[in-house]
DNA sequence: AGCGTCCGCGCAACCGATTGCACAAGCCAC
DNA sequence: GTGGCTTGTGCAATCGGTTGCGCGGACGCT
């Protein structure tokens, strides 16, 4: 228990108790292999009695890398930015690297505070998920090798582009949402619709996804349902609108909405999936859980946490990142999209109130 | 975009464009009121021009703060600790605090070097949120007031230490628990089970809670149904544990647990709440949305996360941490404990759950 | 014995900011 | 004109490690 009155124990204390200079000790507790055995086990043995900790300003300070990387993203609360943020933890420990991790809640502002403050750090890299602000802004402030894309919003920066952009990863959604439809079409549904935020950028690729393979069956243009920003948590007016004009079947911009519209919707007259299916994406393990169960994409989000340390710790000898790197969905089905002709009972999954009679058959 | 071959800018740089000497242009940038008004404009002018980002190593190297806040938490894809981090995270950024995340994952060697990494960066303040370690490991390696542990699972930090402890922050679980069994007990529900995973501690003390309610009701005394670690992803063996010889109503470890044996038990003969009611506990999203909807305990996880930082920085000019906290939990009545018979007891939905503050008794 | 190597280690500069202290003006009063 | 003050700046030490370079001694070889 340090008391207030001793002193930080610093690598000068080592260096006298072991019997060396600073530069021995220093190279002795880095296995530098030009310093003597029994030396090394001297400093050693003494940085241990003392209870040496290193000061890592100091360290990085000469040494000019700072083992720090950092990482940006909207809401650590958010199930799939926590999972992006455990896998980008999990790989940056084990490369030795702490981890920064501030977030933008879709604040320009806050996102520039935060890259100001990784940049003040000199983080040795830094990832930015899904934030809102321009990439070129970004790169003005930042190295190019120095900053990997997670997820972005920017249709410049995905496909297309010439020449390749390096340093950006992305999950596929857009084959995610071209699997989603494709899946409703074979079973039987053709009115379609999308619910989505609408301010979100990446909300409008997703659509865009979504409505490109609707229109690639040749059947009528999808149909949008404004969740609004808030629909996470309240989605009772985008119910009422479905309520009113039921389509088919829903896709929903997330899984987090598809659940919230779940429940929105027992307050209606529908029956999900008998009236309308409905079919999220992400994967989260409640999506998973839900009744019915929904019918989802998964997505890779701890590994694309992982990759993005990957990436950034692998530029190559030309000091560029790798290429960039497009990771694989699944579409899982689930209850919330039953093939549609076969519906001949009335559905019981989706009743709305639990039933609160004896035992029945 | 700086080209590799431009050196970084440093605070010479900017005193010479300005004209003036390092000591001046470093109080300049940070309004010292003894630099005069010419000087300081002409100082934030060289800085803007030349793109200056000072150097967070060097400068906390001699300021001996950094300015940098450590978060060590079990899992970041976890909702509850994902919350807790997402309130430390916005409180230590609106203070101007970076944050360092790590995650334990149970393993004390990882908790070992996560500690290690924040004292090493020289952390103004940690916190630890369910560390596995033993706290007077963790005291031993960090000043006492510089460290926060939050939920902790040791009985030893909680109520009734001598002296009241300080830096100790935590949700009333027992009371949490007390009011799900008082409410259950109420609704005619008799033989009571606890589901939990058995190896985390902090299952120890929630389960405990329970059991001194039932005892106090003068119910039987509370049977015990293991989970297993991973029961939060796999509930099938606990719920044919639960349907072999099915309790009157289950008390959950925690919401996670509950879903998934929600989930888990439709593969039973079992029905959900009318042959088994069931509670979870933390009140996620999830929970409010599920089918039945949970009847759980909403814990103020953000505000936690919010609170701890609150009390680091709050140290007194005695250099010691304020007393320990204890915040509120509330009782959420949902549809998985329905009334069990006829008669109907009185409704305490919302209610709040009776709490001390502080640690005194 | 003489000479070239190699090994192990220390000197001192350096990374980039902060800060205690001193000093130079400018101003007023005597 | 000189002393006392205030005001605005600069010098240089300092924080705690890292690292280029050089030096002394042990060792092998002729």
């Amino acid at each position: 228990m340090r008391r207030p009155s001793e002193r930080r124990v610093v690598l000068a204390d080592v260096a006298r108790l072991a019997g060396t200079s600073e530069a021995t000790a220093s190279r002795a507790l880095k296995d530098d292999p030009r310093i003597g055995v029994p030396t090394r086990a001297a400093v050693r043995a003494a940085a241990l009695k003392l209870g040496y900790v290193p000061n890592a300003a100091a360290r990085s300070l000469r040494a000019r890398r700072t083992h720090i990387l950092g990482l940006l993203l909207d809401e650590l609360s958010d199930p799939v930015h926590g999972k992006v943020a455990a896998g980008f933890e999990e790989a940056a420990a084990a490369r030795g690297y702490a981890v920064f991790i501030m977030t933008g809640l879709h604040d320009p502002e806050r996102e520039r505070r935060a890259l100001t403050a990784f940049l003040e750090h000199r983080a040795d890299g830094i990832v930015l998920a899904s934030c809102v602000s321009d990439p070129a802004d970004v790169h003005a402030r930042v190295a190019a090798d120095r900053v990997v894309f997670v997820q972005p919003d920017y249709p410049a920066l995905a496909d297309g582009a010439e020449p390749p952009p390096r340093g950006v990863l992305r999950s596929d959604d857009p084959a995610g949402f071209a699997a989603t439809v494709r899946h409703l079409v074979e079973r039987g549904y053709e009115r379609l619709a999308y619910v989505g935020p609408g301010v979100v950028s990446s909300d409008a690729l997703r659509r865009a996804a979504a409505a490109d393979a609707v229109a690639s069956y040749g059947l009528a243009p999808m149909r949008y349902i404004d969740s609004g920003l808030d629909g996470w948590r309240d989605a009772s007016t985008a119910a009422r609108a479905i309520e009113e004009d039921p389509p088919d079947a829903l896709i929903c911009y997330d899984d987090k909405l598809a659940l919230a519209l779940l429940d929105a919707l027992r307050a209606t007259s529908l029956r999900i999936p008998g009236d309308v299916a409905i079919a999220g994406f992400d994967g989260i393990l409640p999506a998973h859980q839900s009744r019915p169960r929904l019918t989802t994409v998964d997505v890779p989000s701890v590994e694309l946490g992982r990759r993005a340390v990957e990436m950034l710790l692998a530029t190559g000898r030309d000091g560029r990142l790798p290429s960039s790197e497009v990771l694989p969905v699944r579409l899982v089905v689930g209850e919330s999209t039953p093939p549609r002709r076969a519906r001949s009972a009335p559905e019981i999954v989706g009743q709305a109130v639990p039933s609160r009679r004896g035992a029945s058959a």
